[in-house]
DNA sequence: CAACAAACGGATAGCTCATCCGGATGTGCT
DNA sequence: AGCACATCCGGATGAGCTATCCGTTTGTTG
């Protein structure tokens, strides 16, 4: 793949930057609007990005890579319950921090493939983590390891439903993440 | 309040009818759709229903009404734990059976008052169901009474995102709300 | 400084939402 | 029954958004 003419990455990184604004403030993302506010036409954002979908899951990218990263990193610690409980602390607050995240971890339909690849992983070690952390006994077995993302995504709903600003929704998180916990928790 | 026309009641039931189906096979509702399928005018639907949300809620009523009975039942019921468990339990059930439940319950806007008060009724009854739990020494006291219905609706969402056929749907809930139901106990 | 590829821009077609009002229809009165 | 009025119907229509297409401009390379 050749690289990017000179105008064309100037352009690209313009419109990841007036979405990554558009997103952290809540306004919807609208590829039209993303091109009126970042000074080009229409065109020139549908060519970086097929599809709004496709825009998001660049904005989200960095911030999912931090989170796979820390997962492999946690795989090799000591304690597989600790692990697994940092994990999904991080997780939660990545979700409940930053909009992007929320809709792509969520989202089903796949745009990017190298998102799809991250999202994949992050599945992957949500299970791999919580097995270590049944096989040391640490967890009840009535949860299925397949259940670990989609609990996480379900409290970051449930977060934003209440409404309040980031640093409450940090909070309320914490709460009903570690109330999850106790219920995991081998007793 | 004058009784509608005869013609109007006719059409308003055409309406929720198709309306129902719809929401039952997953179809994304649109009012021009709806009017097409019930061999109506667009003016017709938009007269009875101002908005989607509106339908959205008149579709969902009687579930609610069913939910918010059954919680007032529980209330005098003898054990607290177990009314606030077996409240919890159909309220998750009602959200992952009917999907019209899922998006009126979550929702913030609200269209018609009556759907509204309702809301409100839920939200008390998982409250005060909650509260008196609580105070018989049966709940971890980590956890806020505006939590219960927020995180029924996460649940809802994290059963929905493995978009599994109906009965399955059931089962997962059931074991997610087992998992949280065993963080709040009190040990 | 050509000459070519790459990228730009915005007019525009397609689609959904929601409104508006001339015409049709049910209802109550005589 | 027949009339008059309020109520209700229907769909043409405009506004707003998405996404494409292609003539024009700009960067790059030798």
């Amino acid at each position: 793949m050749t690289p990017l003419r000179k105008d064309a990455a100037r352009n690209f990184d313009r419109i990841v930057a007036v979405a990554r604004e558009l997103v952290d403030q809540g306004t919807p993302l609208q590829l039209n609007d993303v091109a009126r506010r970042a000074g080009l036409g229409v065109g020139t954002v549908y060519r970086h990005f097929a599809t709004t979908e496709a825009l998001l899951e660049t904005i989200a990218t960095p911030c999912l890579e931090t989170l796979t990263a820390h997962g492999h990193h946690a795989l090799t610690a000591d304690n597989p319950w600790h692990a697994l409980r940092t994990f999904l602390e991080r997780t939660v607050e990545a979700q409940v921090t930053d909009p992007a995240m929320v809709k792509v971890v969520a989202s089903t339909t796949d745009a990017l493939p190298h998102t799809t690849e991250l999202k994949h992983q992050l599945q992957a070690l949500g299970k791999a983590l919580f097995a270590r952390a049944r096989d040391a006994g640490h967890v009840r077995t009535t949860v299925h390891d397949g259940d670990i993302v989609p609990l996480m995504c379900g409290i970051a709903y449930a977060v934003h439903l209440h409404g309040h600003p980031t640093h409450d929704r940090v909070t309320t998180a914490h709460r009903y993440l570690d109330t999850l916990l106790e219920g995991l928790h081998a007793s």
